[in-house]
DNA sequence: TGTACATCAGTGAACGCGCGTTCACTGATGTAC
DNA sequence: TGTACATCAGTGAACGCGCGTTCACTGATGTAC
C-alpha cells in the first residue's frame, strides 16, 4: 500500500488542513492525532511517516495556516477591520484568526509553536505599519493598537453568549479602531 | 474523618482558590482534578462532596475568580490599563486576567462557564462606562474599545517569546489606548 | 526497457498512561431524646 | 447536660476510557543492474 511521494505530499497537506481547522475550533488539547488523520480521510497510524509527534504538528500547522494567512505587501487595516470585527468571524473560529483561538493554549505549549506565532506578529506588525502614513513610531503603535483591539474584541464577542452584547462589542471596537485610526492620520498630514 | 461543616466551607474556597490560580496557568483542560485537590492540601476522592462534576468546579471558579476581582463602582480605564498592561501581568498569568488566559477556551466549554464570563463581560464594561464623560453611547465605546485593546494586547505580548517585542507591544497599546480615551474626553467637553 | 529487490506510506491492533469518576471505608460531627 | 446513633467530609484503591505512540504487516513505488 506504499503512496507516492507526490500522494504522500498531497496527504501532508491534507493533514495540515484539518488540523488547523479543528485545532482553531476545539483547542489542540481538545483534538486527538486520530481525529486529525480521519478528518484527513486516513487512519491514526500513518501519522508518524509524516510528524514525529503531536508538538511538530502543532508548530507545523501554525506555520502553514499562519504563512497562508499571511498578507505580502502593506495591509490596509479598515478593510482587515471590516472582516475581522464581524459576527461571521466570531462564528467561524475554524477559518478564523489563530491568534484570537489558539493564542493563549500556546503560550502554555511547546516552545517551537510560540515562535512561529512570533514571527508572525512581526511580520503582520509591519504590513499593517506599512499601510500607514506619518512617523514610524507612531505607524507602529497604530498597527500594534489596532490589531489588539480587533483580537480582544473578537475575544470577548465569542464569550459573549448573547448576539446582541457580542453585536455591540464588534460594533463599539469598529467605531473605537476607526476614531484611533483617524486621529493619527490627523496627526501626520 | 468527618470536618465541620465551617471547615468544609473552608477547604472549599480553598479547592477554588487553587484551580483559580492553577487554570489560568496551565489551562482548564491543562489541570487534573487530582492537581487541584493537591493544591488545595486534599486528596481527589474528596472532590465530589463539593462539586458534581469538573465542569461545575470551572464554572464555580471562574465565578469566584471574577467577582473576587469585580470593581465595585466606576472603574478608572488609566489606571486600570497600567496594572494591565505591564510585563508583570504579562508574566503572571496566574494572577491575572482570566479573559486572557482562558477565554477562548471557555468558549470551547460547557455554557455555563460561558455564562459566568458573560455576566462579568456587562459588569465591567458598565464599570469602565461609569468612569467615563458623555454621552452613554461614546462611554460605552470607549469601554469596550479600551478593554478590547487591553485583552489583545496582552495576549500578543504573552505569545511573544521576545521579551523586548512584548514590551513593544504593551507600550504602544498604552499610548493607543491613551490617545482614544483623551481624543473621546475631548468630544465631550 | 525489463527484472529483482529494497523501501516505505498507510493500516489496524496493541501498549502504557493519566484522566474523571466511583466506592467502601473511617471516624469526627451533629442531632434526637 | 449526657448518651446513642445517624450523617457525611475526606481517604485511597479501583474502574473504564481515550489519549499519544509503537509495531508487525501489506503491497505499490522507486531503484539498481
Amino acid at each position: 500500500m506504499r503512496n507516492s511521494q507526490a500522494k504522500k505530499d498531497e496527504n501532508r497537506q491534507l493533514i495540515l488542513n484539518a488540523a488547523g481547522n479543528l485545532f482553531r475550533e476545539r483547542g489542540i488539547d481538545g483534538v486527538s492525532v486520530a481525529e486529525v488523520m480521519g478528518a484527513a480521510s486516513m487512519t491514526h497510524g500513518g501519522f508518524y511517516r509524516h510528524f514525529a509527534d503531536k508538538n511538530e504538528l502543532v508548530a507545523q500547522t501554525l506555520a502553514s495556516v499562519l504563512d497562508s494567512g499571511a498578507e505580502k505587501g502593506p495591509t490596509p487595516i479598515a478593510a482587515y477591520a471590516e472582516d475581522y470585527l464581524s459576527m461571521a468571524h466570531r462564528a467561524d473560529t475554524a477559518e478564523g484568526c489563530v491568534f484570537a483561538a489558539l493564542g493563549p493554549e500556546v503560550v502554555r505549549g511547546a516552545a517551537a509553536s510560540r515562535q512561529v506565532m512570533t514571527n508572525t506578529i512581526r511580520r503582520q506588525v509591519d504590513s499593517f505599519a506599512q499601510s500607514l502614513s506619518g512617523a514610524e513610531a507612531t505607524r507602529r503603535e497604530v498597527a500594534i493598537g489596532s490589531w489588539a483591539t480587533m483580537i480582544g474584541a473578537i475575544v470577548l464577542a465569542r464569550v459573549a453568549d448573547d448576539d446582541a452584547l457580542a453585536q455591540e462589542i464588534l460594533t463599539d471596537a469598529k467605531k473605537w479602531l476607526s476614531a484611533g485610526i483617524a486621529l493619527h492620520a490627523e496627526d501626520s498630514i
